[in-house]
RNA sequence: GACUCAAUAGCUCAGCUGGUAGAGCACAUCCCUUUUAAGGAUGGGGUCCAGGGUUCGAGCCCCUGUUGGGUCACCA
C-alpha cells in the first residue's frame, strides 16, 4: 500500500521506480561512470571547426526539460555549472524498439533525477552549444520534487526563498540557487588563501583541544559536556589562544589554526553558537609587526577573491588595499566625542559616560567603561579598515602592557564597516604578570561580571618556562567571510547554521485506534483525514467520518474492506 | 529576552467587508516534434502552522502556543 503522507508527486515518482524495476532497470545502479568533461569545459571550449568534443560522457541533475514529441531538451547540471542536452528519439533508440525515449525518458526521468549520458558536444539552430544524447544511464532517481527555479535575462522566477526552508534544507538551496554554491566557494578560497599565506613562511598548522577542562583565552560563556570516563566536567573551546601559546613555549615559532569555537550566547544576524576563528601566533613579533601582517593578509585575501582591492559591503566601498590607517583608542574617543580622556580616573570616566547618555553600572570598571564609550560613539564610523590600538589593561588580560604606558596595553582591533573584524596582542609573557591580571579576573567576577576569566594554572605554569615574546592575532572567519563576499547574514556563510530542531505533528500510533476497534490498515486513512489523535475524534459525526473513509479508499484505490456506517458509529462511541 | 511581521498546493504567491479555497510554475493524460523563464489542450492536487474562543458560519476576527524573518537589548 501506498504510504498516505506521500504527496500526489512523490507516489508518482515511487511508482516510476517500481516502472523502471520492471524494465530491468536498477534507479540506483552501484557501478562508477566515467565522466569526462565538465559542463564549463564544454561551454567555453566547444569550436565546431576543430570538431572536440565528440565522445563525452558527463553526469548530473536534470534541472529542467522541455519535450516536444520525438525530440527533448533536457537542462543538466553538474558541479560547474548547466549545458543544455539534446534528446533525439532515433537517436536514443536505433532499433524498433522505442520504450526507452517514449517511456523511460519521457515518462520515467524527472526533474531532479541524476543521470549520465554520453553524446557530442553541437551547437542548436537557435545557437545553443549543446550534448546531443545517444546513450543515458540513470544514476540516481530523485523521490522528492526540486522546486523549479527559471531564469531569464538575469530575473528569476519561482525563487526557491523560504529562508527557514532554505537553512534547514541547504542541499535543496544549492542545487536550485547556484549563487549560494558561489559564496561557499569563496569561503574556502579566503581560507585557502590564507593558509598559504602562512605556509609560505614556514608558520605550522596545528590542532589543539575542543574540549577543555578550562575555558580560556576569551571572555564568554561557555557549553558545557560531561566525559563519562573521566567523570569530570568538559567544555566546549571559546578559544584557542592558551593553547596555541603553550606550542610558542614548546619551541614552534609560528603556529596557526582554524578553529571551531562555541559560545552559549545570543544568536542573531551576526553570531552563531559555533563559529570558525583563525588564530595565529609567532615568536619573537610585536603588535606593530602584526598589523603590516594582517594587512598583507586582507589585501591578498581580497586580490584572491576579486582580482581587487576594494570590495562592496552593503552601500559602502571598502579598500582593503594597505596600510590602514592606525589610531589609538584614546584619540578615537577623543576624535568622535571630542573629549580627552587620557589620565581620568574612575569617578571623572563614570561622569563622561553619564554626560554622552551611555549606561553604565557600579560593576564597570575603568577599562569597560572607555570600551563602552568606544563601542557606543566610535566603531560605526570606522568604514574603512582601521586599527585601534593600546586598549586598557583591565580589557586585555591576555596582553602585555604598553611598553610606554602600564595603564593601556599593547592590543589592537581591525575594524571594518564599523565592526571588529580582528583582534591581536603583543602577547603578555610574563608569569607573573599573567597571574596577577588573572587574579583581576577573578575580581571582577566577584564583583558580578559573569564573563570574567577563569584562572589556567597550567598556562601559568608555561610561561614560568618562559615563553618568547611573541604577537598573535585572531580573525573570525565568518564575518571575514561576510564582508568578503557581501553576504548580510552569517547564515548565508554557514553551510548549516544553528536552527531550532523541526516539530512534527503529534499522532498517536496505531494501537490507540485498534483499541477501539479500527483494523490496522484503516490508520493511515485516518490520519490522512487529519484524524491524528483518536482523542480528537470524540466528536465528530459517524457519517460524515464513515463517507471520507470510503472517499479515501476509493479516490486512493487501496482496495480495503469498507466499513459499515455502524461500524463507524460504534468506534466512536468506543472513544467515550 | 522585548517589540514586530509572517506561515494558504511540491515551489512562488493572491485571497475583498467573515459566506463553497485561487493563479503561475511543477505534476498527470492527450496532441505537437530543434526549444530557450514561454509548444497546445484538458485534468488532478489543500490538516489554509497548531490548539482554543467569538459567530448561524472563520483562511480572514480574538486568545495561547510553534517555527521563521526583521529591529532592539544582551553578547564580541
Amino acid at each position: 500500500m501506498m504510504n498516505l503522507e506521500l504527496s500526489e508527486q512523490e507516489m508518482i515518482r515511487r511508482q516510476s521506480l517500481v516502472e523502471l524495476r520492471k524494465l530491468g532497470i536498477d534507479p540506483y545502479p552501484a557501478a562508477k561512470y566515467e565522466v569526462n568533461a565538465t559542463t564549463e569545459e564544454m561551454l567555453s571550449k566547444f569550436d565546431p571547426e576543430k570538431n572536440n568534443f565528440q565522445e563525452v560522457s558527463i553526469a548530473g541533475r536534470i534541472t529542467g526539460r522541455r519535450i516536444m514529441g520525438s525530440a527533448s531538451f533536457v537542462e543538466l547540471q553538474d558541479d560547474k555549472g548547466k549545458i543544455q542536452v539534446y534528446f533525439k528519439r532515433d537517436n536514443i533508440c536505433t532499433e524498433e524498439d522505442k520504450t526507452l525515449y517514449n517511456t523511460v525518458f519521457k515518462k520515467l526521468l524527472d526533474i531532479g533525477d541524476i543521470i549520465g549520458v554520453k553524446g557530442n558536444v553541437f551547437i542548436t539552430k537557435v545557437g545553443e552549444t549543446s550534448v546531443n544524447v545517444t546513450e543515458f544511464t540513470i544514476l540516481s532517481k530523485s523521490i522528492k520534487p526540486l522546486p523549479v527555479v527559471k531564469e531569464k535575462d538575469g530575473k528569476t522566477y519561482d525563487a526557491f526563498s523560504d529562508p527557514e526552508q532554505r537553512y534547514r534544507q541547504r542541499y535543496v538551496d544549492l542545487i536550485v540557487n547556484p549563487q549560494v554554491k558561489e559564496v561557499f566557494i569563496q569561503r574556502t578560497k579566503i581560507m585557502n588563501t590564507m593558509r598559504n599565506m602562512f605556509n609560505d613562511r614556514g608558520y605550522l598548522e596545528v590542532e589543539t583541544p575542543i574540549l577543555q577542562a578550562i575555558p580560556g583565552g576569551a571572555a564568554a560563556r561557555p557549553f558545557i559536556t560531561h566525559h563519562n570516563a573521566l567523570n569530570i566536567p568538559l567544555y566546549l573551546r571559546i578559544a584557542n589562544e592558551l593553547y596555541l601559546k603553550r606550542l610558542i613555549v614548546g619551541g614552534f615559532d609560528g603556529v596557526y589554526e582554524f578553529s571551531k569555537d562555541f559560545r552559549n550566547e545570543g544568536m542573531d544576524r551576526t553570531h552563531n553558537p559555533e563559529f570558525t576563528v583563525m588564530e595565529i601566533y609567532v615568536a619573537y613579533k610585536d603588535y606593530n609587526w602584526m598589523m603590516e601582517f594582517t594587512e598583507e593578509m586582507l589585501e591578498k585575501v581580497a586580490l584572491a577573491l576579486h582580482g581587487k582591492t576594494t570590495v562592496k559591503i552593503g552601500n559602502n566601498e571598502v579598500d582593503f588595499k594597505a596600510p590602514y590607517r592606525r589610531l589609538t583608542m584614546i584619540d578615537a574617543i577623543k576624535e568622535h566625542t571630542g573629549i580627552d580622556i587620557t589620565g581620568m580616573n574612575e569617578d571623572q570616566l563614570r561622569q563622561v559616560c553619564k554626560d554622552l547618555n551611555i549606561d553604565v553600572n557600579d560593576t564597570f570598571g575603568k577599562g569597560k567603561m572607555i570600551d563602552e564609550i568606544f563601542g557606543e560613539k566610535c566603531e560605526g564610523h570606522m568604514i574603512q579598515p582601521t586599527f585601534i590600538t593600546d586598549y586598557p589593561v583591565e580589557m586585555s588580560p591576555l596582553c602585555k602592557k604598553h611598553r610606554d604606558n602600564p595603564e593601556l596595553t599593547e592590543r589592537f582591533e581591525l575594524m571594518v564597516n564599523g565592526k571588529e573584524l580582528c583582534n591581536a596582542y603583543t602577547e603578555l609573557n610574563d608569569p607573573i604578570d599573567q597571574l596577577e591580571r588573572f587574579q583581576d579576573q577573578l575580581k571582577l567576577s566577584e564583583k558580578g561580571d559573569d564573563e570574567a576569566m577563569f584562572i589556567d594554572h597550567d598556562f601559568v605554569r608555561a610561561l614560568e618556562y618562559g615563553m618568547p615574546p611573541t604577537s598573535g592575532m585572531g580573525i573570525g572567519i565568518d564575518r571575514l567571510t561576510m564582508f568578503m563576499t557581501g553576504q548580510e547574514s552569517i547564515q548565508d556563510v554557514l553551510f548549516f547554521p544553528q536552527m531550532r530542531p523541526e516539530k512534527k505533528a503529534q499522532k498517536d500510533d496505531a494501537t490507540a485506534y485498534t483499541q477501539i476497534g479500527i483494523p490496522e490498515e484503516w490508520v493511515a486513512v485516518f490520519q490522512k483525514n487529519g484524524y491524528n489523535t483518536v482523542e480528537g475524534m470524540k466528536d465528530v459525526n459517524p457519517g460524515a467520518l464513515h463517507q471520507k473513509l470510503c472517499g479515501t479508499n476509493k479516490k486512493h484505490k487501496l482496495g480495503l474492506q469498507n466499513p459499515s456506517q455502524d461500524d463507524v458509529k460504534t468506534w466512536i462511541e468506543n472513544i467515550k
